[in-house]
DNA sequence: ATGCCCCACGCTGTGGGA
């Protein structure tokens, strides 16, 4: 089973590259994020006729979440038991589905804006949330995992040069503990292999050539359970739907496990 | 070549992204 985590940037501007991308590739599983839209507009008929089922959670501008599968769509659950919200306002973040013999999470992570802003508390919280919302699945014996966008480089490593992150965002202390606080459920790092270069970034900005310049941050994660973990077979970053012209500043990253 | 920001909303800008 191949199964990927990609943030889209808006599913309208993208649906014909995700069309050809999931044919291409023959990606089974497709954990999506920042569909930009509602759920009404969400192209599920396309889908449909390339035999995906669509579960997406999204209301509008902002954010929204989706699972798309050919191998089984069960269980859904739209929204994260216990989300803070973000100024009284629950966000369409999270989104869960079994699929076939595996139970997953598309998760996009609040940004936090800056250290110390109303956003980042709601990081934080919103973390905290998400943790207790997985830990049974995560201790649990059938495959599982949390994919997505978390915002959230899990080490110095994981960004083109930290010097350039002093006190911002994305790389602090407080979350990565809350990284380390979800793997503490049971969920493991599945690192992807770059397709070039050293590093498996999976984000580049769009402005100064980034991606030419290899400016990436590794902030689009894979946590699995032991089951999910064992089962993994390969795992690598896409860079190659970064490029060209109507591409999103996220590459997906794939994953084959054998389940 | 990977190439100098892009998205939605809705309008001549604004908010958000990271």
């Amino acid at each position: 089973m191949r199964i990927a985590t990609w943030n889209v940037n808006s599913i309208t501007a993208r649906t014909p590259r995700l069309l050809a991308w999931l044919e291409s590739t023959g990606t089974d599983v497709l954990c999506l994020q920042e569909a930009k839209t509602t759920e009404a507009q969400f192209p599920v008929a396309e889908l449909r006729e390339l035999g995906y089922e669509s579960a997406v959670h999204a209301t509008g501008r902002w954010n929204g979440v989706a699972v798309i599968s050919r191998v089984g769509l069960e269980d859904v659950v739209k929204g994260l038991p216990g989300d803070p919200g973000y100024e009284d306002v629950q966000e369409p973040r999270a989104v869960a589905a079994t699929c076939g013999p595996v139970r997953v999470w598309s998760v996009y992570v609040p940004n936090g804006r800056e250290v110390g802003h109303a956003h980042y508390a709601y990081k934080l919280r919103w973390f905290e949330a998400l943790r207790a919302a997985v830990a049974d699945d995560a201790a649990g014996g059938r495959p599982f995992a949390v994919l997505g966008d978390y915002n959230v480089a899990p080490a110095d490593e994981d960004v083109w040069d930290i010097s350039v992150f002093d006190g911002a965002t994305h790389v602090t202390p407080a979350e990565r503990a809350a990284l380390a606080d979800l793997r503490a459920t049971g969920l493991g790092d599945v690192v992807p292999r770059p397709l070039k270069y050293d590093h498996p970034y999976t984000y580049w900005d769009y402005r100064q050539l980034s991606f030419p310049k290899n400016k990436g941050m590794r902030i689009d994660l894979v946590y699995g359970n032991e089951p999910f973990t064992k089962a993994v077979t390969d795992a690598y970053v896409d860079r190659e739907e970064r490029k060209g012209k109507g591409a999103s500043d996220h590459a997906p990253v794939v994953v084959d496990l054998d389940v």
